[in-house]
DNA sequence: AACATTTAATGTCGTATAGACACTATAAGT
DNA sequence: ACTTATAGTGTCTATACGACATTAAATGTT
């Protein structure tokens, strides 16, 4: 007995308790916001931490289905965007022992999902800004740092902040996401010259009124891939 | 008894196999090698794998060392720079079932070690020209392929190529490791003119012969961080 | 109807940095 | 002294972003 459970042991031992956790984006009245989920078990239970949870081997094909899954699993959605981030791991992150987490980050446009997440009790948007003053479980709260910062990055030099915007959207409302995400103003003249260049978007055949003169819709082309520039958009 | 059986396999479930593994990259005679090793267990017994294996976790603080670790056992090195890839993961990688390893690729200086390498008999340089002929265990061809492209890619606006160079190097070797790497040619002028923006290089008081005029020698500086520029070179 | 206001979109010029390549500098060999 | 080879600089061009003026098209006001 004492040695069935060295073997166990030692098979604990080999596999530490792993994890998938993603950080949803989604940029709502120009604030950046992380979906959260209350969560119901221990340990951290009350606080609030990333959907996310342990792979299922007979539904996952791989662990970017676990971050789907899971996604859709408590907020009913799937995100346009989904990347991995990287690994968070170390033996004081979880109070059960050594842990790893492969750590996602998503964009949606919330405009097409905000009536599912309400239905949804314990999911919510969560402003980056109100993080601070947050309960929130495990290292979560430095993972999402971690993805904000990729993220801002990541919109310096390519077109994904697209995937916070509907599937019509103006150039208005593209500069506003990106704005929101790197968190400083960009020339709207710059966004036209990416938004030509990119060759990843085309004209909606309708205008959208704004307070002054109506604009352009766009959409992003049937199967494009995302464009990436040379050049960052200056810090 | 049967229910310990069934407690036991939900745990299995929840934690698939983990490993981690490193792609060592280093440039020698202007050719882009890996450090492979030669497996000597199943499964791909016979055949050459990534250096890595499994967190212990009584010697561990998390997967970056596990990767150091691993790297120093089947190598007696450790590497200058260190990186996380990204997680690979499936049902199909690993003939024992659902698998993940957090893969990292590493830089070094070919010069610092080659002795040592030698020394430890199954772990041997391999060009990246030759992997295409080569019994190579599970993904990790696959894995080394999109570590090379992620090398490739920072190459273009970073300086970490000089993790490639010896600790005192010319302007030519650090010229003909980014070129290794980047699979082209690129303009010594801006190569230069890179090397002084970024501030992380400092003369050595010392000329090294080259077949003409003398090649000034160049260190990286103390506690300085890697730069990134805001432009790609051109691909 | 003329005008002000607002936001959208374009025109134009300045700036920063990479590419291209000629030119100079310094070493070794004949 | 001349040739060759490699190191390093000078200078011009090309490209794409920043800044900001200008034009366009919508609404509201007097």
């Amino acid at each position: 007995m004492f040695i069935m459970m060295q073997d166990y042991d030692i098979n604990q031992f080999k596999n530490p308790l792993f994890t998938v956790d993603s950080v949803l984006f989604t940029v709502i009245d120009s604030v950046l916001n992380v979906l959260m989920v209350k969560r119901l078990i221990e340990p951290f239970a009350g606080r609030w931490g990333l959907p996310g949870g342990f792979v299922d081997v007979d539904k996952d094909d791989n662990t970017d289905m676990t971050a789907r899954r899971k996604l859709t699993e408590k907020t009913g959605l799937s995100p346009r965007y989904l990347e991995q981030l990287q690994v968070f791991s170390g033996i004081n992150r979880d109070p059960r022992g050594f842990s790893v987490t492969s750590a996602y980050y998503a964009l949606v446009a919330h405009q097409a999902v905000e009536t599912r997440i309400e239905t949804v009790e314990q999911a919510s948007w969560i402003s980056v800004n109100e993080l601070p003053n947050l309960a929130v479980a495990f290292d979560h709260k430095h993972i999402i740092d971690i993805a904000h910062k990729r993220l801002q990055q990541k919109a310096l030099y390519s077109m994904v902040p697209i995937y916070c915007c509907p599937d019509h959207f103006t150039v208005g409302q593209l500069k506003d996401v990106i704005e929101t995400i790197i968190e400083k103003e960009i020339q709207r003249k710059s966004l036209m010259r990416r938004i030509e260049s990119s060759d990843m978007f085309e004209f909606v055949d309708q205008k959208v009124q704004s307070g002054g003169r109506s604009a352009q819709l766009y959409r992003v082309k049937k199967d494009v891939s995302m464009a990436n520039f040379e050049r960052n958009l200056s810090v």
